[in-house]
DNA sequence: AATCAACCGCCC
DNA sequence: GGCGGTTGAT
């Protein structure tokens, strides 16, 4: 497959960057197709939506697009219009009319923290979701870590809606069958909780059919056989007119959705950048990095009471696009310890464990010349030692080296 | 109003 | 023992 057959649109990766932000745990539905090339772009990004599948690859200045749609023979007025679309919904996805270099220097400013990381971990956004699949796929989420919800995520489609079109690997002899995520109406039926306890979900299952449910009966089980949407998800999106409070309180309502789900709902499909979402890791984060207090009992499950406070103080830290720089640190944090995402473990293992090591030593001359600073600089992550093999053994070495270098002084208590 | 165990499944 | 939590009961 060659590039031939994509348009190009100019998008810096400054502003976008594709291999960054559509692994980091926003949407879990992008298939990422490493392409064998040593020169950008490297890999193929590809999603599908109701109606088409969008495929996408980056190079420093553009992204080349195309979309797949299952009829072979359109008109040419089709053509036209459906290539309208695409642009459209790439710019309204990705946000492309917000300036991320902006932002990146009003939160370096704002958080000496933040400015430490802000070279290394360009191009990272919050995505304009579909609010339905965002809601369903961080229901997923609970007590759970990414890769296995992108597993659910997938397995979900799979299972509950048929496959739009089948599309050839771009390097491979081999093809894919992808589905668009399955509607309310679809999910909605009781046998659905079954059928998920059986692929795995566990107690998530009946979280996803009564949710599903609920949206059915509120807003009505009615749609017109040629809607494209149905009525729960035009009410669910309807729910970035409403103040962010409100929103809430809505989407508190559904099972399985609690105040942090909620939160990364609003943050990435319901328009409310300001959100802060507190999970575990960021709770860390915010105690390491911006005084907030340490849980008393050791790992006490946050209160709602903790919640307010950590998510405040960050939104009071990072402003009016906070939820957005929130996903820089939450990236920065996965990044430098994963390489998830990308589909060849060794090599890519490999690369990002380059470029940490080379962070990872300008991080420690930086720090010995600022010792009184009260910031805690990143320690250094990584050893330079052989390639790990999994993630996991990556997570350990981390571990590891962190409790040596605290024991060492080297970090700030 | 604030705490706390239980909850699925998968990995260490 | 722990995951990017939520629920229902105290």
């Amino acid at each position: 497959m060659s590039l031939a057959l994509f348009r190009s649109l100019p998008v810096s990766v400054v502003q976008v960057s594709l291999a960054a932000v559509l692994a980091c745990g926003q949407s879990f539905r992008w298939t990422v197709i490493p392409l064998g090339s040593e020169e950008p772009p490297t890999h193929e990004y590809r999603l599908c939506l109701r109606d088409r599948v969008v495929c996408l690859r980056q190079t420093p200045e553009h992204f080349y697009y195309r979309a797949v749609y299952p009829d072979s023979q359109p008109t040419h007025d089709q053509v036209s219009t459906r290539e309208k679309e695409t642009v459209a919904w790439i710019k309204d996805y990705f946000q492309l009319d917000v300036d991320l270099t902006l932002l990146y220097q009003d939160w370096s400013t704002r958080d000496h923290h933040f400015a430490t990381l802000q070279d290394r971990f360009g191009g990272i956004r919050i995505l304009r979701q579909d609010p339905w699949e965002n809601l369903i796929s961080f229901v997923c989420s609970s007590n759970n870590n990414i890769s296995r919800i992108t597993k659910m995520v997938n397995s979900l489609c799979k299972e509950f809606s048929p496959p739009l079109l089948t599309l050839e690997s771009p390097v491979a002899d081999e093809k894919h069958a992808y589905h668009p995520f399955p509607p309310p109406s679809v999910l909605a039926v009781p046998e659905v909780s079954a059928k998920l306890r059986s692929l795995g979900f566990g107690y998530r299952a009946e979280f996803i059919q009564r949710t599903a449910q609920m949206l059915m009966e509120a807003h009505g089980t009615t749609s017109k056989p040629d809607a494209v949407r149905e009525p729960g998800e035009i009410w669910l999106e309807s729910l970035r007119k409403l103040t962010t409070q409100e929103a809430r309180d809505e989407l508190l309502k559904f099972h399985g959705v609690g105040r942090k789900v909620a939160d990364c709902a609003l943050l990435m499909s319901l328009d409310k950048k300001e959100v802060v979402p507190i999970d575990t890791h960021v709770y860390q984060l915010a105690v390491k990095y911006y005084g907030v207090k340490a849980p008393s009992k050791g790992k006490a499950t946050m209160s709602n009471k903790i919640y307010d406070e950590v998510s405040a103080k960050l939104h009071s830290i990072w402003g009016e696009y906070a939820g957005w720089a929130h996903s820089v640190m939450f990236t920065s944090d996965l990044k430098s310890f994963s390489s998830y995402g990308l589909p060849t473990p060794s090599s890519s293992v490999s690369i990002s464990t380059e470029e940490i090591i080379k962070e990872a030593v300008t991080d420690t001359l930086t720090k010995r010349k600022r010792l009184s600073d009260d910031t805690i600089e990143k320690t250094p992550r990584i050893a330079p030692q052989p390639a790990v093999s999994t993630t996991h053994d990556l997570v350990d070495t981390i571990k590891k080296r962190r409790r040596v270098v605290r024991v060492s002084g080297i970090s700030t208590p």
